[in-house]
DNA sequence: CTTGACTCCGTACCATGGTACGGAACGTAT
DNA sequence: ATACGTTCCGTACCATGGTACGGAGTCAAG
């Protein structure tokens, strides 16, 4: 099933300029249609949507660019150790994330009542 | 513990050039020292520090502006209500970071054996 | 009392990841 | 075949969160 940008980004969940933004970048390749118009197909969503997750993981468009590079590739190694990199960048931020949770989950409570008066916010991040 | 712009910047674990950044966004105070040099205590560091952790949290500069506002105000409705939406965008993104290390793992799975030929780096993330 | 480090301040620049604009060509239904 | 909606393409602009630069002033030790 081929289509459009416009089906392809509305597919995709993006904007038909973010579609022509990564094929600038050299995500997304510029199908050459045999006569003007180009058309994409599922191999294509498949890396679009790809992209997105990617990006979910926190990878830059740089990185994802070498991703998609790999994925074709023969540097297994490459791909692990990109991989476990993000995974431990990754537990990081997921860390932090859940302290600073943490932290607003005390703030909450500590500002709960209705009685006025300032809530401690600056002491609920306090650790 | 008065003490200058430098070494303000280093117990905060930012740069001098932040903090004049974060002076111009409205988030620490320029102190005017008597006079002409600047001097910044113990109710700067806490707040500098606090700017960091709330970053981490995920809140932008304009919201933490806010959040530093209100830890003097009364609003504690409005207080409560940043938290808890921030909360909320917390769980959704630790969801995602977590669905996110998983693929990882799966890559590194798939991928782990040293017979070469290409990593199934997108499909590793179809979900 | 000079030298070197640091501060102050405005302004400019940077990276990342897009978003918008405007004109020309295309393609599809009427 | 003509009008409307897309597409194509380059170029410009945007938000966020800084980082750098350059000149003038200040402060403290030698």
């Amino acid at each position: 099933m081929e289509t459009t940008i416009g089906k392809f980004a509305a597919a995709g969940g993006v904007g038909v300029e973010t579609i022509r933004y990564y094929q600038r970048r050299g995500l997304l390749d510029t199908p050459r249609g045999s006569q003007g118009s180009r058309r994409y197909g599922d191999g294509d969503l498949r890396r679009l949507l790809f992209i997105r997750q990617a990006q979910t993981a926190g990878f830059t468009l740089e990185e994802i660019k070498e991703l998609l590079y790999l994925d074709s590739g023969e540097d297994r190694a490459r791909a692990r150790h990109l991989a476990k990199r993000r995974i431990d960048a990754l537990d990081t931020r997921i860390a932090e994330l859940q302290r600073a949770r943490e932290a607003l989950k005390r703030l909450v409570a500590e500002c709960a009542t209705d009685t006025s008066g300032p809530c401690p916010i600056l002491a609920s991040f306090d650790l």
